[in-house]
DNA sequence: ATGCCAAACTGCGTTTGA
């Protein structure tokens, strides 16, 4: 089962992509954030002839996930359990034997604004979302996660040092997520790589390798020796009109 | 110190993203 992460920047800018993309790389579960339309502009019938089973939660203007299935798709939920959040930023399923979520992580705009609180806030609740699982629970956990985990997925560590996407406050946001039992198959099993999952589209971001590596997809430790392969889709990013992010794929033999 | 890009909205510029 392939399962991929794309944060597509406009769904209607970016639907022949997504089409595109479904049939060169065959995604069996494909994940995306920033839809960028509302609910009834969801482009629907394109979709359903590649995934039957289709599940998205649109916004106006901002956030919108979706997650586009060749498997059926069971136990649908929107945001997390005990939080009351009107931002679309996540769907969370059953599929494939897997529990799913799709996640669109606040960006958190600079360092100690309000919106920067409103990202912490996030991932505390995605932890105690988590934590209604046991932890021998077969967990996927990709997205947009708007968080360098480490120095090695930026392009310059000492330009960016205690600026937004890599703050230690992220960061440590993040581990607490981690911490629930989850673990980044790309990084264990690249561990020197230096490669990322978004360019800027300014200042010639992707020409010059600018980028950072926030697009993750995360695993329950025990599902780590299912895990095939992590492919950062980076040839994407070059298409014509891209989205700024790269799609993410995890293959699990399972 | 700021715009540099791209998208959405109703706009003839502003806000947001990362």
């Amino acid at each position: 089962m392939r399962i991929t992460t794309w944060n597509v920047n406009s769904l209607r800018v970016r639907l022949p992509h997504v089409l595109r993309f479904a049939e060169e790389q065959a995604p069996d579960v494909l994940c995306l954030q920033e839809l960028k339309l509302s609910q009834d502009a969801f482009p629907e019938e394109e979709l359903r002839a590649v995934f039957p089973h289709l599940e998205w939660w649109g916004q106006p203007t901002y956030n919108g996930v979706a997650i586009l299935s060749k498997l059926p798709l069971e136990d649908v939920r929107r945001g997390f359990a005990g939080w009351k959040d009107d931002e679309a930023r996540v769907l969370s399923c059953l599929v494939g034997g897997v529990r799913l979520w799709c996640l669109y992580t606040p960006n958190g705009q600079a360092v100690g604004t309000p919106k920067f609180l409103y990202k912490l806030e996030w991932l505390g609740h995605l932890r105690e979302d988590l934590d209604r699982f046991e932890t021998g629970t077969d967990v996927v956990v990709v997205g947009d996660m708007n968080v360098a985990p480490d120095d090695l997925d930026l392009w310059d560590p000492f330009k960016l040092d205690g600026q937004i996407l890599c703050h230690p406050d992220e960061r440590g946001a993040l581990q607490r997520v981690l911490d629930w039992g989850l673990l980044d198959p790309f990084r264990e099993k690249n561990p020197y790589a230096n490669e990322f999952s978004w360019w800027d589209y300014q200042k010639m971001g992707f020409q010059r390798n600018h980028g950072l590596r926030i697009d993750h997809t995360f695993v329950a430790r025990h599902l780590l020796p299912s895990v095939g392969a992590v492919t950062i889709h980076r040839d994407v990013r070059g298409w014509d009109n891209p989205s700024d992010h790269a799609p993410v794929s995890l293959d699990l033999k399972r």
